[in-house]
RNA sequence: CGGGAUGUAGCGCAGCCCGGUAGCGCGCGUCGUUCGGGACGACGAGGCCGCAGGUUCAAAUCCUGUCAUCCCGACCA
């Protein structure tokens, strides 16, 4: 068999990269940094979309769209934004080309030069806290419950497919609230669904936490997160949620007419996911052989592979099976290549993660039944034709909470208690050393100490951690409930 | 921005030292044999050798410049 994917013992990186191409989800793209997002990758954004959008709608969100320009005046509205973010902006300078008067092809005509620079959003912020100041003049006006589906721009150094572009897409929920408890229930309103959406459609365990200081958002007074521990022991922030206070309303103005009567200033939240929920998606399930995609989000659930190639009663029996998946909403297709080989297909199915693979030749037909065969384990089985939909449709709901639970399982093997920083160094210094949950005595000044010692961060302040006296890994100080520390993506 | 490397067919590479017909594997096309775990044969298509100068009768090969990309170090969902 030739192997076209590194394995993961080998070359975790180059696995990741090998699956992705692979699997046909994505590439690199002449622009530096910025991929392009092929139909089968984009089919499973699609789905993660469909379904989060779902759940936002349901919670009283609706969709707006906002321009992916912003002045560059704006960013520095707000002290700490400005700051988190002017380091890695793309800038508008001038809106017109010219022909080269030395030459061949265009230059940048100096006459056209902008009178204010124009940023291409990294984040919406401060052009939607400048527009909800003109929508916003009575507690009648609030909630204000907005998300839109966006691309964003921030020019990193290195990148790489899904998990850190220059250019990527995601959702980002801005919300204006009269009170600051109702702002922070919508912080963890959200940051419930996240962990919803990354459990049950991408079975993907995640810790819900609260941010120190030091990692939280620029702008915002407190920045939950969902964290996610990937394959390599490496963790990853998987979707945010922030509480922004009163900041932006600060900053732009923002102000509201209480019941009395009176002025007061506006309470925000702002959350996101990204693309980089697929590369999470990846680094969670996926095998030396290829993609492995949970059944609720994979674009196709069930493919179904005729033995040797298509032909009439083979042909026949896969069309009544399609048609009993289908009246059961699973999304199923039916391999019509002529060209390939079975072996070939098998294993091309496999790379692409495909759930479920059906199995016809004229042996299932003799007897009556079809081969089945499941992409997380592996496993097949023979099953009668009469009864396979029903069959697959339990089985894709196995597929998916076995996905879930070996995640939950490896999420917990890979979290450990360390209480002496020794330990802590030693763990580190091993090749795949995943969550450590130990203490830590609050400051940014010691938390900067042990990622320069260590190379390791604090992830997150779990939010179902309970309350334990102990020390400080570093420095021996009190502390009163452990965190979690992790290298990161 | 510092250190290292690479640009030759769609992809992966050889050829460069020692200048002289543009090569291999994969992929692609046609035909045939195959087909229950990544098949094989025959024939075929496909290249301003990154770009610009220079040396030479002659440059993928030597020289100069330039551009781009990748890897390693300081930021980040």
């Amino acid at each position: 068999m030739a192997k076209e994917i590194t394995s993961r013992a080998e070359d975790y990186s180059q696995w990741y990269l090998d699956i992705v191409k692979k699997a046909n989800l994505a590439e690199n793209s002449a622009v530096r940094g910025c991929m392009v997002i092929k139909p089968y990758g984009f089919a499973l954004w699609e789905n993660m979309r469909d379904q989060l959008d779902r759940m936002f709608k349901e919670t009283g969100h609706v969709n707006a769209y906002f321009p992916l320009f912003i002045p560059k005046s704006f960013l520095s509205r707000e002290a700490e934004h400005v700051e988190g973010f002017a380091k890695e902006c793309a800038v508008i300078t001038h809106h017109r080309l010219m022909a080269d008067p030395n030459g061949k092809g265009l230059v940048v005509d100096p006459e056209a030069k902008l009178e204010e620079e124009l940023i291409v959003r990294p984040t919406s912020e401060t052009i939607i806290w400048d527009t909800y100041r003109n929508w916003i003049n009575s507690y009648r006006d609030l909630p204000l419950l907005i998300n839109q589906w966006a691309n964003v721009v921030r020019w990193e150094m290195r990148t790489r497919l899904f998990l850190r572009t220059a250019e990527f897409l995601w959702q980002e929920g801005h919300t204006a609230h009269a009170t600051k408890e109702e702002a922070m229930e919508e912080t963890l309103r959200i940051l419930d669904i996240y962990t919803t959406f990354a459990e049950e459609y991408m079975a993907m365990p995640v810790i819900k936490g609260i941010k120190t200081p030091n990692e939280r958002f620029a702008g915002a007074d407190e920045t939950f997160c969902i964290e996610a521990m990937m394959q390599d022991g490496k963790a990853l922030q998987a979707g945010t949620s922030h509480f922004l206070g009163q900041n932006f309303a600060k900053a732009f103005d923002v102000t509201f007419l209480n019941e009395n009567n009176q002025q007061e200033l506006v309470w925000a939240t702002s959350w996101g996911v990204s693309t980089r929920l697929i590369g999470g998606l990846i680094m969670t399930h996926s095998d030396d052989n290829g993609l492995v995609l949970p059944p609720k989000l994979a674009p196709t659930q069930v493919v179904i592979v005729p033995v040797p190639k298509p032909a009439g009663p083979i042909d026949e029996a896969s069309a009544k099976i399609m048609k009993a998946l289908k009246d059961r909403g699973i999304t199923c297709k039916y391999d019509m290549d002529m060209k390939n080989r079975p072996g070939f297909k098998f294993a091309e199915h496999e790379m692409h993660g495909i759930p479920v693979r059906l199995a016809i030749g004229q042996r299932d037909l003799d007897n009556n039944q079809v081969e089945v065969a499941r992409r997380d384990t592996g496993e097949k089985t023979s099953v009668p034709l009469d009864g396979v939909a029903d069959y697959v449709q339990q089985l894709l709901g196995d597929i998916q909470n076995n996905l879930f639970q070996k995640a939950k399982t490896f999420q917990e093997q890979k979290t450990t208690r360390i209480d002496s920083f020794n330990d802590f160094k030693d763990l580190l210094d091993t090749e795949s050393p995943g969550f450590i949950s130990a203490h830590w005595d609050g400051t940014t000044e010691t938390e900067l100490e042990i990622k320069e010692q260590t190379k390791a961060t604090i992830r997150c302040i779990p939010l179902d951690g309970e309350a334990e006296e102990g020390t400080c890994i570093l420095t021996g100080k009190p502390s009163a409930r452990r965190v979690l520390f992790a290298k990161a993506y």
